[in-house]
RNA sequence: GGUCGGAUGGCCGAGAGGCGAGGCAAGGGACUGCAAAUCCCUCUACACGGGUUCAAAUCCCGUUCCGACCUCCA
């Protein structure tokens, strides 16, 4: 634990990684989606350099529900409202998130696991800490973590136990049980709650937040996690209590190297409900743009900088991704790579996303650079950019309508009646045909 | 108050002590019936004050401002 940059090094040629989230009480915002493909663009890039990825990424469908201070969880208040079965909420996201992955063309990791479906796991966790004297039944029946039992606690997110006050924001009313304003509930008695909510040995309710993960990790990547994912928000204090709490049950330093992904913000603020500027991928799509160009602007900035992110910047990397894939088109159809030093050194420098998108500006544009060879560049860094820069424009049949159109236009322009064929012009890019006009006549492409 | 990041042209953004990243926008030109697309050209910056150095956007010190986290969050 050094908070420095370090080599990511994996075991007999495998790396471990475990990713945080998605939390389904709500749709994943590009936010969201960014640290998902930071997980991505990591486990693409190891791949690239030899080596075999095990990814985990969980799905905290429990316990962790609440989107404000309110303390209210969003899942049973959903279902509160709409008499829809609380799991079945959560399913719906659950699904929804899968395909906001696929659109982004981030690969699936090796395990979705779902905190409901890991009640055992972290009951035995809970249990061994409990035994351990890491943990305590506190005052009002529920299971905390002794932060002062944990002697490196805050090491990883910089923070010092003795500097960490009483929160004077709010405090949970249903922490009243914590010896230490630090410690943090391990499992909440579940009081009122009559649903989503497990037998355990402390009485009914349901996991803390932070057991979850280690739970998972621990039994799922055996107790050794090469590569830990998460958003820059979750370095305090879920990664902290998350480390405290693996580091007490295999006593060994569980993680060695935690990757933040900083925030997204979106047109200068951050993306959040108050400010009514929450984006979804289903917003990209709905404008008309390729959810991939999300992805090209995201691969433009470096994953640990803070990002603006605007309608403009998507709209542009739309353009662009149309006319590499045009380029590549152009360019022959041959599915080689080519190595490149610059793009793989890119990737592998603490993944310099943007270096690797400026090298492929440059060879698009180096006349020295023959087709084969420039389509052989673009593919080898695609692996890791996953932007299909290999898919062919799309080949849509033309409606017989437009064809209609498109032969009155023919028709117009030679007869010179540029009125007649200018208005065709604009009513087939209603209906999303783009036209150009060329010395051999017009063409035709779906926009 | 504690901890950690920032400040680069109209905008977004890379920058490795030493040949002005790149993109978007804008303007001009080529091409075009006119457009679109494409190509060419143009404009141009390192928050402020010191210091180190032959040489600083880059390293050091100070100042100002902005942001993040400090028990909700990707």
């Amino acid at each position: 634990m050094t908070r420095k940059l370090q080599a990511i090094q994996g075991q007999d040629g495998v790396v471990t990684m475990y990713c945080c989230g998605p939390t389904v009480y709500r749709d994943a915002h590009v936010g969201n989606l960014r640290t998902f493909l930071l997980a991505d663009l990591l486990s693409r890039t190891l791949q690239m350099v030899g080596l075999e990825v095990r990814l985990v990424q969980n799905i905290t469908d429990v316990g962790h529900m609440a989107e404000d201070f309110s303390d209210v969880d969003k899942i049973l208040a959903e279902s509160e409202k709409t008499k829809v079965d609380p799991f079945e909420i959560a399913r719906s996201y659950e699904s929804k998130f899968h395909q906001d992955l696929a659109l982004l063309n981030i690969k699936a990791a090796d395990s979705y696991p779902r905190a409901s479906e890991k009640m055992n796991q972290m009951i035995s966790a809970i249990e061994q800490l409990i035994a351990t004297d890491h943990a305590y039944v506190g005052t009002d029946g529920s299971v905390y973590f002794d932060a002062t039992s944990f002697p490196s606690y805050g090491a990883l997110s910089g923070n010092r136990l003795d500097a960490l006050k009483p929160g004077h924001r709010y405090e949970y009313s249903d922490d009243g049980g914590k010896k230490f304003h630090a410690d943090w509930a391990l499992w909440k008695l579940a009081g009122t709650r009559t649903q989503m909510i497990w037998d355990s040995p402390w009485g009914a309710g349901y996991p803390g937040w932070h057991i979850e993960c280690s739970a998972m990790s621990i039994e799922l990547l055996d107790s050794h996690v090469d590569l830990h994912v998460g958003g820059i928000d979750l370095r305090f204090p879920h990664h902290e209590n998350e480390r405290a709490q693996s580091n007490s049950i295999t006593g060994n330093e569980t993680v060695t190297t935690w990757v933040h992904g900083e925030h997204l913000l979106f047109e200068g603020r951050k993306m959040s409900k108050s400010a009514e500027n929450v984006v979804l991928l289903h917003d990209v799509v709905e404008r008309g743009l390729d959810p991939l160009a999300l992805r090209f602007t995201l691969l433009e900035n470096r994953y640990r900088s803070q990002m603006d992110l605007s309608w403009a910047s998507i709209e542009a990397a739309h353009v662009t991704l149309k006319r590499w894939r045009q380029l590549l088109a152009e360019c022959g159809t041959d599915l080689e790579c080519k190595f490149d030093s610059e793009i793989s050194s890119a990737f592998t420098s603490d993944l310099d996303t943007p270096r690797a998108m400026q090298r492929l500006r440059a060879i698009e544009k180096d006349p020295t650079i023959g087709a084969l060879d420039k389509r052989g560049f673009f593919l080898f860094a695609d692996q890791v950019l996953g932007l299909d820069l290999n898919r062919l424009p799309e080949s849509r049949e033309l409606p017989s309508e437009c064809k209609e159109l498109l032969l009155r236009r023919q028709k117009a322009r030679s007869e010179k009646n540029w009125a007649e064929s200018d208005a065709l012009r604009k009513e087939l890019d209603d209906l999303g045909i783009e036209i150009s006009d060329g010395v051999d006549g017009q063409s035709w492409q779906w926009k």
